[in-house]
DNA sequence: CTGAAAGCGCTTACAG
DNA sequence: CTGAAAGCGCTTACAG
């Protein structure tokens, strides 16, 4: 393996003087000694260690892309929304020339270990598993961390974050707008899934202002997945709940609802509307059409990662946070209800 | 930071001994010290670095993914099968103790230059674009590396495929069964897409042995893309192709296809039958379900890291390959036709 | 069972 | 513009 050792032996210079061109510093180097330098790099295909930058230089250029295997042993990458997502983030740090490394943890020890482990320079976590151990993780560890997602009350970490709440409400008072009075709202109902109970807490508000009652009954708790919708579905069907339209809190649990009813003889949307969440691939190749709450996946990886970068460069404390607007796209899953 | 020789001091050993029992190699180590090493450990939160351990040792624990970016800006993460198969992979990497990084490149040269960079110890390629440099990249680096759905004819590498010849082959035999005796090939049609001229391949033989005969007008052109199934279902309806059946060599291209036809007014299976490939969810999603060929990506991506990380152990050359086998999954998309 | 020495490939002050 | 020295945190022989 070539090193910068042997450049500079065979250059007649220093290896200072070869790191200085390598790294640009080409203020301090002749225009021989560079143009010497920089053939041999090409001669010999030098390329910088960089365990050994990273060692010296208080850098890694590593960012630590944070994924929560906490209660599954499910393949997270299965979920196109992360993907996606991570997709964007993957890009965008290779753009500001780091690399991203996968980090899976298990518990907040992981999280601590692994960022310590490389030396990382920034972390982003993407999903809000980590609420509740937030403090944890920022006390162990001074790594520039960004959290997507999350709703986490700490005030001096950085997050971006969706309005979830809007969400819910714009997709329920389009529901309204349409005639619509009894509706559902179907999702998870656990108290520490704090993005669904935005948008349940959405919801709660485009009835309230249209003076509807907010009804217990019409509240389905199920899994947000394609097996909890399946099972929604099925219970609607079966007209456990009393309702023409229902807002289910995501676009793959929308599709299993709209599986089961199909399977039992319900007519989507005469018989039932229903609005999704997230604008999915999927929800293009159901049909009818999903009419959805859509967010922006490119803007929020693409904020993580300039955030990150931002505080990273910054020695002083700059948090900062970035909520995105979500906004409603209509296709064929909601029609107007006739009493 | 804490580090071995902070460890060493307040245990009174050198730095060795200390590195030993975090090595687990406690053969050398009494009892006692092992104890008091411990105890430290867990006292000042002590986390090895990783920078270090790879620049000292040979082995940087790190495992690249490598993800094209030759032709496209386009998120490649975005792709259900991709996203799925680089879960697997990182969950398996996971488990062996080693670290996944995700290394997406433009060029052959990125390739070598980020695998001397980090040190890798390994390389995994995603994507079956790198055959016609498969030479270079492996000439210009002794990294272990295992390709996944190539077709290079290079003998000395590692590869896992899918016998995807014979999946084509069982799709169309399977809609021949089914009384169906126009039947078209929709996907790629570029030589460089070997995966592809492997369905093909199959496609050709099962017409054969059906005494069939070949009929060029019949193969549909297009990306293997839902864009590219938009289109070739609309010059299926608009009969462009005079056929009753047609074998998509993607289940997202497949989508395009039931998409387009639907718009024009074509019933499925009723007045055209329709057989995909690769089983991703969204077959599920659509009206008909989409009968399709089904691959075992759980068992391709732990699979590739198994090759991988036997060849790393085994200093001696481990060239080894797997095929791994396809099967039909039969939904609703196909329906026997009556002449 | 234990340790002193050398070295992995780089960068960071510092001195000229 | 250039270089000698020290050091980053670890592991690898080697010697006891």
């Amino acid at each position: 393996m070539v090193t910068l050792k042997d450049i500079a032996a065979e250059a007649g210079v220093s290896i200072m003087t070869v790191s200085n061109v390598i790294n640009g510093k080409t203020a301090k180097v002749s225009e021989e000694n560079r143009r010497k330098i920089n053939e041999l790099i090409e001669k010999y295909h030098y390329v910088p260690n960089l365990s050994a930058r990273s060692l010296s230089a208080k850098s890694s250029k590593i960012i630590g892309v944070i994924i929560p295997t906490f209660d599954t042993e499910n393949n997270i990458f299965t979920n196109p929304y992360i993907s996606e997502l991570f997709g964007v983030i993957e890009h965008a740090v290779r753009k500001e020339q780091y690399y991203t490394m996968v980090l899976s943890v298990k518990t907040a020890n992981d999280i601590t270990t692994a960022l310590k482990n490389w030396n990382v320079d920034g972390a982003i976590f993407l999903m809000p598993h980590y609420d509740k151990i937030v403090d944890k993780i920022q006390k162990e560890s001074r790594t520039p961390m960004v959290f997507i997602d999350s709703y986490s009350t700490n005030k001096s970490i950085m997050k971006v974050t969706l309005n979830d709440f809007k969400g819910g409400y714009i997709a329920t008072k389009y529901l309204i707008a349409n005639g619509h009075k009894k509706i559902a709202y179907a999702g998870s109902c656990y108290p520490d899934n704090t993005i669904m109970l935005q948008r349940l807490g959405g919801y709660k508000k485009a009835l309230e202002e249209a003076g509807i009652p907010f009804d217990e009954q019409r509240i389905i708790c199920a899994n947000a997945n394609y097996e909890g919708g399946l099972k929604a579905g099925r219970d609607i069907s079966n007209h456990h709940y009393d309702v023409t339209a229902v807002f289910s809190a995501a676009d793959i649990m929308a599709i299993g609802i709209m599986e089961s009813c199909k399977l039992n003889g319900l007519i989507i949307p005469n018989d039932l509307s229903i609005i999704g969440y997230d604008n999915l691939m999927p929800s293009l190749y159901v049909s009818p059409k999903l009419t959805t709450i859509s967010q922006n996946i490119l803007l929020k990886g693409e904020t993580a990662v300039e955030l990150l970068m931002d505080s990273m460069k910054s020695e002083g404390e700059h948090i900062k946070s970035a909520t995105l607007d979500v906004e409603i796209v209509e296709r064929q899953s909601v029609q107007k209800y006739i009493s």
